[in-house]
DNA sequence: GCAAATTAATGATTTATTCAAG
DNA sequence: CTTGAATAAATCATTAATTTGC
């Protein structure tokens, strides 16, 4: 840990040296991945058992009362589809991401709040934030906004093209930018998981995530 | 760790219950999520240094000679622009990202190999591949893509303008999938690292990425 | 030689379109 | 029919290469 390598006595000085900093970055990354690896791996292993073993709900009954939704919500296996013409090892595991009731709940009030097309780093945010009910990606969220905009828009071009037939339709009045913020609701996190295996990161990760290094424009 | 919950016996017994699972994924994204807040963190710490302290290269001189190029390569403070205005705790650190020398020529070479548009699996391999060579996301990766696939279309239509008009022009024929895979040039991996801490992470998620789950159509 | 000014490359974002799962 | 996802085209914005004047 004592390392003496660059110089000190800046105001705030560095804690890592760049070289240390990127090993841990390399690292952390490498874990991700082979985490990202292993849900995947696990869910396609799911899949096949619950084909294997029929509509028998064998396999964990939906908890459903624990954290918000059980893991599988948004990729459950195909409701009881084998369907394996040769071969062998392919499943067809995986398809839609179907965000859940609370994701929803939680993104509509996000978009309703203005703040149209967040930024690269509220989407980060956002996206931490739904991963605490079950299982998103940035990209499923950028997604999201992405088709919830587009559609609303087209939507709304529909309900009143009574214009002088093109040009002239701003925003319509009722998208003012309350800039309400909304940052603290839903603070609980994990009491006691399943078992011993929570090390309860959420809360640090929170507490890093609220510190909010400036927010750029757009 | 003994927990004896879902039945077993089936072939490829699961060794996790889906909520396990789903904690672990949990825990671990809360950990990227920190990583990245630090990586951040460090990085606009680092710019502010480097503005305050001149250009006088105090604040760790460019390794480069370690594994493959120094970190910052992506994202270095702009030249020497402290330009805070007023406020004071803003720092213009971070902009966009700037490829190594190393991570384009592995993204060149993946690229001249055929294989368009790389499915969402393919880039999280890309990535990671990549990411041992400095910092990138995987949206760096896609639109890495999605820009070289576009302008090298539009230079090709530019080239040869000399046609029917119209059509006819399919991809140059020096464009042939040689399905060369080159999966494994660059084995070399932190060895014994700068200091303690290097868990040599990489291997094993190389070791699964090799493991490759199906690749899905597309 | 050096920087300020200009230009060329290229990373990132947005929009519209389309496909397909549920 | 609704809606998540994938993609291409157009555009924006910043960075790296230059040119230029001193």
């Amino acid at each position: 840990m004592a390392e003496g390598a660059a110089e000190e006595g800046v105001l705030c000085a560095k804690v890592m040296t760049d070289e240390q900093m990127e090993v841990l970055r390399s690292q952390i990354s490498a874990y991700a991945t082979i985490c990202e690896q292993l849900v995947e791996m696990h869910r396609t292993m799911t899949a096949q058992q619950d084909s294997l073993s029929g509509p028998l709900s064998v396999s964990s009954p939906p908890p459903h009362g624990r954290f918000g939704c059980s893991w599988v919500a948004g990729t459950r296996s195909s409701h009881l589809f084998a369907d394996q013409p040769s071969g062998g090892a392919k499943i067809s595991a995986k398809q839609r991401w179907t965000p859940t009731a609370v994701q929803v709940r939680i993104l509509e009030s996000i978009f309703y709040h203005g703040n149209g097309t967040p930024s690269k780093q509220r989407i980060k945010e956002i996206t931490f934030e739904l991963s605490q009910h079950g299982q998103v990606s940035e990209t499923n969220v950028y997604n999201w906004f992405q088709n919830r905009r587009a559609r609303s828009k087209r939507k709304q071009a529909f309900a009143a093209p009574s214009n002088t037939e093109s040009e002239a339709e701003e925003e319509s009045p009722s998208e003012k930018k309350a800039k309400k913020e909304m940052h603290l609701h839903d603070s609980r996190q994990f009491s006691g998981g399943p078992d011993e295996m929570s090390v309860c990161a959420s809360t640090v990760a929170k507490d890093i995530l609220c510190y909010d290094l400036q927010d750029k424009r757009t």
